[in-house]
DNA sequence: AGTTGGCACTCGGGAATTCTGAGTGCCAGA
DNA sequence: TCTGGCACTCAGAATTCCCGAGTGCCAACT
């Protein structure tokens, strides 16, 4: 039925229209890409195209313009990930090694995927669930308070303010952390919590209350999944170029990077760094944004993926550059995370 | 020059224009303000104010709008700090009590704000320079890598990876930890640098290069300044409510929010939390938000500023509200520092 | 003095209208 | 199966028209 030549008129459209952000007309298509034929065949072409579904005329004066199906096809069957230059990988490669922190390196990682793409960027901190203890601190504020620091593998730092029932003897206090140390260091955050229900038994009376009321602030804070909708924005300003119709495009996409969980769900679970995952418009989980595409993938150490990282940007996007672009930092990033 | 009624009349046109959207004139004007006097003389009232160059006409055959310098009379001299009602109090109150730390409220805080005055929110997170430490942790990751951990009196922590020279036994790392931690413990981070430099002596030769090593990251990390561009951003969905020039306005604004240093010039140095800032179109500092006006803060634990928080808008925005909610939020913010 | 009604004048911007050319579908011929 | 030719369509730019909100000014009034 799709003969090569109409595939290839179909990526001819594709690539034009990204590009100019016009209807393509037969004409120029010609002009433009040595298919070989006259105007006239490829509008026989077109309307065999049309007629699948994978492109669509905004009017019947126009040129054509793919459709979601068109895109699809195109990202599947008709375009290979770009690999980018030594230049970019190089620019990557030291624009993300002078990062200090985590959150530095999740910041840097979505601007310069902002800048590399010309898109909206979309990094998701590492999810506590998936991260190991690295350290847990415990730090005297006053006698009755009490400030317990969760250091993650991935270099996440939760901290919550523990109000004590009674004080707490500086030495207890000091056998407690070592004991808490022992146990849950190297471990899931996930067993953190189950792997210290027999520490209060190791203490006085006196002081079972008190280690059971800190525990039971662990307890809370590896539990509270809130912290893993953490994400970082950036290239927002690049919303402005696919200006045109305002109210459907942008709109909903403003208020969807203000909503972190639906951000969340955008960019899907986490998968290998090497899987690019694609959606395209209507396969967007959410209706507002229709007009909207998403191309994201996991990162982590090793090949671990802890949390997920993407770009969104208008259908009408240029998928190669897109994918290569979030390919390549994932892996980045999930080279300095395995080093850190 | 300006008697009581041309100053009425200037505040009538401002307040409609902000709620209408509109230019306003002289007819609308005594209709919907009791003015006591009829449209001409309004109409001879408005030629002298904008001779004075507090309003202006769009074209000729339009209403007036205010200049700059009538908002700025206006927000000087014609009208008070509103006090928000006791349901809003609350609901602040509950919201901001939440949070479990420092991510959590400046978080809450971009929100709330966002949400009090429908403009874009920016809250600064307590400037590291202003901060004092409340505790330092050395963490063993391997023998040649250790993080250091620096936890300040507002909740900020900062970690740095340190490659050690040479391996540290136990109980050197328990002592320079002791040590570090009675010499900065209470300081200023920008004290901590120069109370350290004669730790070094009291160890062994051997690990002298070490602690030199350890306590040199942490002068860097303490001198960092770039981490105190640190800002958490809300609300830009809101942006799509002054749709009118895209270009002029929110082009340009969304371009600065994306520049973190931009945004602390526009916010300004910290002050007292009982003292509102507000710069009006071209008194902010960046001529391409001529268009954009700036209400801001200071806010800390008692009376001692940390940071600033604050909102952006265009000129044409609700100065009042705008005023008692920066004013409200800045203030809850500042009593739940004092208590954490 | 300051205030008011009357009146001629201005002009932005919405509505109606025209124009143009890019692009199409179809058909007959190669 | 491809191609050149041709009549047809129609969105959007360009143009024109028109309305009425709003103004400034002046003479009269308090």
């Amino acid at each position: 039925m799709l003969d090569d030549r109409k595939l290839d008129v179909l990526r001819a459209i594709v690539e034009d229209y990204v590009s100019t952000r016009e209807p393509v007309g037969s004409k120029v298509l010609v002009e433009r890409h040595q298919l070989g034929v006259s105007p006239a065949t490829v509008r026989n072409d077109m309307a065999v195209l049309e007629e699948e579904g994978f492109i669509t005329q905004p009017h019947t004066s126009a040129g054509r313009i793919p459709t979601d199906k068109g895109y699809r096809l195109f990202v599947d069957k008709l375009t290979s990930v770009k690999t980018l230059s030594g230049a970019e990988k190089r620019a990557i490669a030291t624009f993300l090694e002078g990062a200090v922190d985590l959150d530095d390196v999740v910041h840097r990682s979505v601007r310069l995927l902002a800048q590399l793409t010309q898109q909206v960027a979309i990094v998701q901190y590492p999810t506590l669930a998936r991260s190991t203890v690295r350290h847990v601190e415990l730090v005297t504020i006053t006698s009755a308070r009490l400030l317990l620091v969760l250091i993650t593998s991935t270099g996440r730092v939760e901290q919550r303010v523990v109000e004590l029932p009674s004080p707490l003897e500086d030495d207890v206090l000091g056998e407690l952390r070592a004991h808490l140390n022992t146990a849950v260091v190297g471990r899931r955050l996930s067993e953190a919590a189950s792997r210290v229900t027999s520490l209060p038994e190791m203490f006085h009376r006196d002081d079972k209350a008190v280690v059971t009321q800190i525990l039971a602030v662990l307890a809370e804070a590896v539990a509270d999944n809130r912290n893993d909708e953490k994400v970082a924005i950036g290239g927002t300003a690049n919303l402005v170029r696919f200006g045109e119709d305002f109210d459907r495009s942008i709109k909903p996409l403003l208020e969807a990077l203000e909503e972190h969980v639906v951000l969340l769900t955008l960019l899907g679970e986490a998968t290998s760094p090497s899987l690019v995952t694609v959606r395209i418009g209507h396969e967007v989980p959410h209706e507002q944004l229709a007009a909207t595409s998403v191309v994201a993938t996991g990162y982590g150490p090793g090949d671990r993926a802890v949390a997920t990282l993407g770009i969104v940007g208008p259908t009408r996007m240029d998928y190669p550059a897109s994918m290569a672009a979030v390919n390549a930092v994932a892996r980045y990033v999930s080279k300095i995370l395995s080093e850190a």
